[in-house]
Formats: structure tokens, C-alpha cells, sequence
DNA sequence: CTGTTAGCGCCTTCAG
DNA sequence: CTGAAGGCGCTAACAG
């Protein structure tokens, strides 16, 4: 037993237990106000009273309840505590998968500003399957969740918008917040806080970037139209093309999931049909990633004969070579913004929800993975 | 209100509110069980039987009690049901900082496994700081979480080792477990579970292949060794060094944090100082990622000129050129064996903890960075 | 200063 | 089949 400091002459150990009803000592569990107040001595809101502080006791007393608090190593039991007054203090994160760069950066941010605030967090996965996602979103409500923080694009159809809608005003009902994150509102009257960042704009910034710089067969790489991140940014991109008044074909438009395996497949079955494009917009870093690798074992050199752009700026986009010219999106700022939005929400009384809906910016980073097409055709 | 299926007569709005305490209707905060027993006609635990569905119950009453139910938007108040009896179902969770990507895998196993057994989790930042990751466990415990999971090294000094032992007895007293995921065990007779990957084994096997290529002056670099991780990692080389012959040198060990930008830095310093290795062992893929560069950078072609190993085997790995030869660590399975172990340990009555110790194995995955020296001295 | 009473929302006896 | 009673652990009012 070396973990006594030595100056308590009473051990952690067994100590003689005269309560009949087998009050204190060994027992399995964890020790309850009642176990300390017995020991002490005292009743049970007299203890209550020394662990909050607020309130005036006896020295003496207090100092032997502070005793038996040591010796029966007392905590607090969250559940009572959230059951009796004010709710649990847990702020709830729905996310795809814990894996992907962007959505820990995302995590990270809300984790901080939530600790930050005296809150947990809860974790849920979803593996962006919508129907995990509102499984999840439910769960978050019966933990009582002060906001419920769901990060990432999704499928957009109707039987979704319902639904979330649906939760987002029980959850308004119950005195917690919803929070899209990186996710387009929900329509009109629905009590729900949006913390967006301009995608579409980032995109249309980047592709101006690869037009300016003379490429006008431009491959828009990754992602899939029917999920709302892919799709803005495929806005942008079209955006784009119509101000420089280039005509957008849909062959220059290949589908791959956001992982550097698929992308790498997608993008050398690509090249194999045909290399009638000059650069590449990869509608992820990651995607990037992948498409880089197989342009380079296809023999071509980036950016020399086909340029390249991503989305994202995490860090691994540094350790590509060339170095990747990207979209910064400020993940932690967005997940701190939700946590305070959502945090800072729930003092109003309100029920005319003031809508909450934040845009932030994002911005071109410019590296080494663009130059001017190669004078010749096609690559 | 396009939300309400055509089926229902009877819409989610107002309704006529006939009981004088103001039972149900729109009041702030959720339905209770109460609430919905007044709606329905009928006894609080009627409704509750009804929601359980494990008691026999008439079939009109049925009905009138699940729509009043729907209509009242009742969700269980989970703090109420965990304050009963059985605990949360909350599994936590504790690490340094999500987003390094070893740690992200950790989380996915876990959360994956732990939503696999209905369990919850309960997400807790460190920051890599002693004194928060004990107060994050502290927080946990007192949510009353089923286990808690540790995850990665730490420095591992006297105070740390009697205050972790303490936390383990309280959570083990308490019906909980505690979980040391990648972390060395506390000592004998500690009540804990600890899920080990064969570090100093990894770190063994790529040094030897380096060695074997002929490499006798091997920079070991990143990292510093009053983490465990490093150390085990230290000790690793120097077994193998000592196993081929060659003397350590102490001037060969340059200390990194465990990210890009510093590793790049350190690095930079390094060889500013010095060339006088022909190869790296980085301990961290990421710490070869920031080495790599400034490598790259200072004219050196790897593995031409300086042979490079990482650790880790994390997917940005595959970003790097040449493609980095390192260590797999099977991290997601870890995580899914840590909540595996610490939930069906707490099926176990018994006092006398069996000490749960699983060692996972590593291996080499060889990739393009290794070489022989090159012929002549200082690379 | 301290103890008694009451009740948060739920579920499990035990009586009808 | 259903209702009444009691208690999980805690704290906020009220007495003393």
C-alpha cells in the first residue's frame, strides 16, 4: 500500500463499520451522500452543503465530513445530479467517421470550446448513413444533450429535410439546439443554428485559378452531386466556367469517393479512356491524394503536363510533392462557432427562435501543383 | 406544417389541454412519463409498461398510451433510467488530441465497437497535459461510464503512476474499469486492463532493416524519452543495434515533437549541424513526413543518399515520395479489443481483477525509403 | 448552523 | 390487466 500519504493515520483500507444496515466499507458501488453523512456523523444535506461550498457549516463539521468524503472516496453521481435540476452539461457531436482530417479538425474545435465551457462531449459515428444519423441525433436527445452538433454534408432529399426538422423542433421543445455544420439550413421557421463556410465560393475561386491560369479542360474530380458538399462545390466550379465563358462538358465530370484508395482507381481508369483534360480539381485533398499518385505513375508530371487543386488544406496536403494548392476551410473556428452559438442560444427564452445561420470564409491557398497548360493538345 | 404523415387526424400542434396542473401542451422542456400518463387517462406505469413492452398490457389502452405518446413527443430522460439502476451504457474516452490521425483510428475501433454493444461515447481532450487527462478520468467517473479507455503514452513518472493506480482502484470499486489502451500497465495488483502493442518490437524489427541494408549510423530521431511510447520505441533501436554489433551514440538522438512543422525544423537544424548519418529512424510517420522535407530540401535524395523508416503505418504515409517504409500498429483493432475486454470484464463478480493484458503484434510494412549507404562516408 | 421534508423521472415491487 | 407506493442520489426549501 504505498499510496497512503502519511499523514492520515487511518488507512484506505476496511475501517469498522457500525452501521447495521452496511452503510459504508467495502461495498460494491460507489459511495452515496448518505454512505459520507453516516460516517460523518451528520445528515446527508449537511455533506451536500460542504461539497458545494455555498452555504455556512461548522468548521468542525465540515472538517469531518471532509474526512469521510477522502476515506470513502466519495463522487458525485452526474445522473442524480442532471435529474434534479439543470441538465447534464454534454454537448453532442454526430459525425461520419472519426478518421477523416477535416471532421477531427471539426471535432477538435467543438471539444475545446466545449471544455472550455464546463461541457462533455458525446461521440457519435455515423458512417454517414442518414438513417445512423438520426438514430444518433435521438439518442443525443434522450442524454439530454444541451446542443446536438451534426458536422458534414449530406444526401439532401425530402424525406431527410422532414425528418431532421421533426428533431430539430423536439429538440428546440426540450430546451436543447440542433447545429448543422457545414450543412445547408433546413428552410424557413426551423429552429436550427447553421455554421456554414462558402464552399461554393472556394470553388469558384480555385477554378479560377486553374482558368486564369489558361486550362480550359478542367476535371472535376471526386464526391457525387447528390451529396450537398460535393454539390456546392460543383456550383462553384460551374460558376466559374460561365464567367470565363467556357462551355462545361459533363465527361469532364468523374465521380470517386473521398478516400485515397478509390480515388487513386477512378482517376487511372480515367487516364486510361482518355487524357483530354489539363488539370484536375479534386473535390478533397484526399482525393487529391489518390489522383496525384496516379497521375505521376501515368507519367505525367504535375504541374507540367496536368495541374492539380484540392479542397481542404489539412495537413497532410503538405506532404504531397508538388506541394497542393487548395481551399482553406477553417474546420476548428467552425466547430468552436457551434459550440458557442448553440451554448449562448439556449439563454434566450425565446420561442421565436432567432435563427442563427453563420457563413465563414474561405480562401485560395496557392502552392506549387498549378502552372499554364502545356502548349500542345492534350497532354 | 408539411411534416405530419396524412394518416394522423390529429396534428403535432396544440391541443386541447383539459387538466389543471398544466400537464401537457407546449411546455418547455420535455414530456415526462406523467405527462403522457394524464394525456392517455391512465397510470404513470402504465405507460411505462407500455414503452417496455415487456408486461401485459390491454390493447385499447395500448393505443391511447402510444398516441399520446407520438403526440407529446416523448423521448425517456436517460439520467432518470441510469439513476434507477443498471448504468449509463456509456463507454469513455480518453486521448491527447484528435487529430493526429493514430488516435483517430483508436477512437474509430472504439466507438465502432462500443455502438456495436449500444454503448455511448464519452469524448475527453487531454492535450497531452498529466493533470487534465486525470481530471478527464475523474469527469468520467463520475458519469458513471462503464469503462474508461486511455489512450497513448505518457510520461511515466512516480506521481502519475500513484495517482492513475488510485483512479483504477475507485472506477474498479465503482463497478467501472479503466482501460490503458498503448500505455504500460501500473504494477502489480493494480485492478486494470491494458491493451499493449509490440512497440519495442517494431522499433526492433525496422531498425534491423536498416542495419541489414548496411546502414551502421542511424539517426534516431523524434519524440523524447520520458514518453513511453518513445522509449519503448528507444529501446527498440538499441536493442538492435546492440544485436548487429553497433555502438550507440548519443549524438545520433535528436528529440522532435510529434508533428510536421517541428520535425521539418528540427531536422533542418540537424543536418545544418551535421551530416553525418546515412539513415533515419523517425519515430512517428508524421515526424518522417517534417524529416522528409527538409531532407528533400537540403539536396539529399531518399533513399539515394539517406534512408528513411517511420512508425505508425498511418494512411497519409502513402502520401509520402519515396513511399515510406514504417511500422504497422493495428490501432482500430486495439480500440475495438479495449472496450471488448473492459465490458465483458464487468460481467466478472469477482474482487480479485483479472488483470487483462493484451499484446498486439506489429510488423514491418516495406515501402519504397530504404537503401543501402551510399559508398562513400558522410552521405 | 443543522436536520427534516419534498421531489426531479423512472421503474419495480406489491396490491387490487 | 392496472394503480399505488417506494426509492435510486441529489439538492432546494423550510423549519428548528
Amino acid at each position: 500500500m504505498p499510496d497512503v500519504p502519511s499523514a492520515h493515520p487511518i488507512t484506505l483500507g476496511p475501517v469498522t463499520n457500525d452501521f447495521p444496515e452496511g452503510a459504508d466499507s467495502k461495498r460494491r458501488g460507489r459511495a452515496t451522500l448518505k454512505d459520507v453523512a453516516h460516517r460523518a456523523g451528520v445528515s446527508v444535506p449537511t455533506v451536500s452543503r460542504v461539497i458545494a461550498g455555498n452555504y455556512p457549516v461548522a468548521l468542525s463539521t465540515k472538517r469531518r465530513v471532509e474526512k469521510a468524503l477522502r476515506e470513502l472516496d466519495y463522487v458525485a453521481n452526474t445522473h442524480a445530479r442532471a435529474l434534479r435540476g439543470h441538465g447534464a452539461g454534454t454537448v453532442a457531436l454526430v459525425l461520419q467517421d472519426v478518421r477523416g482530417e477535416a471532421f477531427a479538425q471539426f471535432a477538435h474545435g467543438i471539444e475545446e470550446e466545449a471544455s472550455r465551457r464546463g461541457r462533455l462531449c458525446l461521440l457519435c459515428v455515423s458512417g454517414g448513413d442518414p438513417d445512423r444519423e438520426l438514430q444518433a441525433v435521438h439518442l443525443m436527445r434522450q442524454q439530454g444533450a444541451e446542443a446536438v452538433i451534426v458536422i458534414g454534408g449530406v444526401v439532401d432529399d425530402e424525406a431527410y429535410r422532414r425528418r431532421m426538422s421533426e428533431i430539430a423542433r423536439s429538440l428546440d421543445q426540450a430546451g436543447s439546439r440542433l447545429v448543422l455544420c457545414g450543412r445547408p439550413p433546413l428552410g424557413e421557421g426551423v429552429p436550427v443554428t447553421v455554421v456554414e463556410y462558402d464552399n461554393e465560393g472556394g470553388a469558384y475561386a480555385v477554378t479560377s485559378r486553374l482558368l486564369a491560369a489558361g486550362h480550359r479542360r478542367i476535371l472535376l474530380f471526386g464526391g457525387d452531386v447528390a451529396h450537398t458538399t460535393s454539390a456546392q462545390r460543383f456550383a462553384g466550379y460551374r460558376r466559374a466556367l460561365t464567367d470565363y465563358g467556357v462551355p462545361y462538358e459533363k465527361d469532364l465530370v468523374v465521380k470517386a469517393a473521398f478516400d485515397r484508395g478509390d480515388a487513386y482507381l477512378r482517376m487511372r481508369e480515367r487516364l486510361a479512356a482518355a487524357r483530354d483534360f489539363t488539370s484536375v480539381f479534386a473535390l478533397t485533398d484526399v482525393v487529391a491524394a489518390g489522383a496525384l499518385r496516379a497521375l505521376t505513375e501515368a507519367g505525367l508530371q504535375v504541374p507540367g503536363d496536368v495541374s492539380l487543386v484540392g479542397y481542404d488544406d489539412v495537413p497532410p496536403a503538405t506532404d504531397l510533392r508538388p506541394l497542393l494548392t487548395t481551399v482553406h476551410v477553417p474546420y476548428e473556428d467552425m466547430g468552436r462557432t457551434a459550440v458557442r452559438l448553440a451554448l449562448d442560444h439556449r439563454g434566450d427564452s425565446g420561442r421565436v427562435a432567432g435563427e442563427g445561420h453563420v457563413l465563414l470564409g474561405t480562401h485560395v491557398v496557392v502552392r506549387d501543383s498549378v502552372a499554364p497548360p502545356p502548349p500542345a493538345g492534350t497532354a
